[in-house]
RNA sequence: GGGCCCUUCGUCUAUCGGUUAGGACGCCAGAUUUUCAAUCUGGAAAGACGGGUUCGAUUCCCGUAGGGCCUGCCA
């Protein structure tokens, strides 16, 4: 894949990065794909990603990309690396900068202070045995394990020489309301959240807090995101209150399953972007698989990016976990690669080439490539297939015939190409002639086209299955088809 | 344990309370055929379950079952 450029930036001054909104009275959309870099961008993450690609596209809004590399010890570069590659790879270009969530601490921390100094946040020396001991105690008297800080209440002049986290000051009655894109109205009981962390004890920043704030900062409209957030929504919500803030449109899109129902493990599809492109899969066919999945235009199903940046929509995505099936997306890549014009497939194929195989095509062989492209399109779901259909091209004399060609080789249909070959010999080279010289050929001779078609393809190109033996031989000529014919005749004697 | 979410053919989905429940992938049969693929025709295939509300529920409400997420000084 591409390499990317690593610098990720950290944004310090608010009012810069405040421009997700525009003159005309109406904010304009921002959203942001916020992953974190522990590992490849899976096929859930591209999802999510490209829907708030798509749905920034489709405002006419900014599509930002943040990196949540707060937690020291699981991220790394390789993983931020692999995430870029991915949604290039993908097509979903970001506006600006990559922001990096880590380099914002002191940001995060001062609005913890914000909340501190307003009384929406409480210093809580309770140390993590005493928290465990609170857990236990309450789980075992059947209560709910939601850990209750006795600094809650102290009054906030009291300041220890012992280490402390910062808590929200959650309110203990009334409900939460969020008002989610894809999952409705939902409420929550104040009572069933907990004054969650704020600060660590280190001074560093929660995920919950460093979200909320750099979401803000970022002028994010709308937050799309996994279903697993949902309980976080509620969570932020408050803390955005706490801190005076307007709350952001929130749009919770449901996992991917496996084929089998389960969550995705690395088993079935949780394979990371470029094991995709790798299976030659291309990218236009990914998007449409993957916008295809949790959301529907009508009876579209084969769809350019084009059409699914005018026709989404977030509010008619589902809200039921959608399974990955493999076939489909087969499906729905080989749809995408015959709708593909020729120069543009050439380009795919080399580029899948060169990534995969370190092999560079020759003028020569771009030409021929091209000029094969319909035959070899048509046959072809992935750009495996596609460059396989091309080793006519590729490959070089003498081409051996793997074990089933071999198989259609035996004596009778050596002999039969030895007396082809004569006849070949001063024929017209062009497709339909050779086509029709063949089928005068095997008439004569009592066979059927298959008998003697086959045991041709095999000599042209070492396999059984290839693109129409005419199209093979007009695009390598006659000197060359001849000379794969009499080599295989060449290794019967 | 608590909170929250989900449930239409095997799979992805359509359905603004009234449809022979539609489409697509996959599958089966046939047509076409130089292989493979594509294409064409036909076919099997669904409202988790139980109650309500209603003249009428896949659609609205409640419950049950099953599945998922959260419940961390991870994100």
């Amino acid at each position: 894949m591409v390499s990317a450029q690593l610098r990720l930036k950290g944004h310090t001054s608010r009012t810069g990065l405040r421009k997700g909104y525009c003159m005309g009275g109406e904010a304009s959309v921002v959203t942001r794909f916020a992953p974190s870099p522990t590992g490849f961008l899976h096929i859930g993450g591209a999802r999510t990603a490209l829907f708030n690609w798509l749905h920034a596209r489709h405002h006419g809004g900014r599509f930002l990309l943040r990196i949540e590399d707060t937690d020291r010890a699981r991220s790394t570069p390789e993983a931020t690396q692999a995430i870029l590659d991915g949604l290039r790879w993908l097509g979903l270009d970001w506006d600006g900068e990559a922001v990096s969530q880590f380099s914002r601490a002191e940001r995060h921390a001062e609005a913890a202070k914000m909340m501190l100094e307003a009384g929406a946040a409480y210093r809580c020396y309770a140390t993590q045995e005493e928290i465990e001991a609170f857990r236990a105690e309450a789980k075992a008297a059947g209560r709910p394990p939601l850990f209750v800080s006795p600094w809650r209440d102290a009054d906030p002049a009291t300041v220890r020489d012992a280490p402390f986290v910062v808590r929200l000051k959650a309110p203990r009655t009334g409900e939460t309301v969020v008002e989610d894109l894809v999952q409705g109205r939902i409420a929550w009981a104040n009572e069933t959240l907990d004054d969650l962390v704020l600060l660590r004890s280190d001074g560093t920043p929660t995920y919950m807090l460093a979200v909320v704030v750099d979401d803000h900062d970022m002028g994010i409209t709308h937050v799309i995101r996994g279903d697993d957030h949902l309980t976080n929504a509620a969570r932020q919500t408050l803390i955005y209150r706490a801190l005076g803030w307007e709350v952001p449109q929130f749009a919770h899109i449901p996992l991917i399953h496996g084929p089998d129902g389960a969550k995705l493990s690395k088993r079935h599809g949780a394979l990371g972007l470029e094991a995709y492109a790798a299976m030659g899969f291309v990218p236009e066919a990914m998007r449409n698989y993957l916008a295809r999945l949790g959301w529907s235009h009508g009876d579209a199903e084969f769809f350019t990016t084009e059409q699914a940046i005018e026709w989404f929509s977030i509010d008619k995505v589902g809200k039921a976990p959608a399974r990955f099936d493999l076939k489909r997306l087969e499906n729905l890549s080989g749809q995408h690669i015959r709708a593909m014009a020729d120069p543009d497939l050439l380009r795919e194929l080399e580029a899948f080439a060169a990534r995969e195989h370190g092999r560079q095509f020759t003028d020569a062989e771009r030409e021929a490539l091209l000029k094969a492209m319909p035959g070899m399109k048509e046959r072809s779901k992935t750009l495996v297939e596609l460059l396989e259909m091309g080793r006519f091209i590729l490959g070089k004399r003498p081409f051996e015939p793997d074990g089933k060609a071999a198989k259609v080789l035996d004596e009778g249909a050596v002999a039969m190409l030895a007396k082809l070959t004569e006849h070949l010999q001063d024929a017209s080279w062009t497709a339909p002639e050779l086509e029709a010289e063949v089928r005068r050929f095997a008439e004569a001779e009592g066979l059927s086209l298959g008998k003697v078609a086959q045991p041709v393809r095999v000599a042209l190109c070492g396999r059984t299955v290839s693109p129409s033996v005419f199209e093979m031989m007009e695009v390598i000529g006659r000197d060359e088809s001849l000379a794969r014919l009499r080599d295989r005749i060449g290794a019967a004697a």
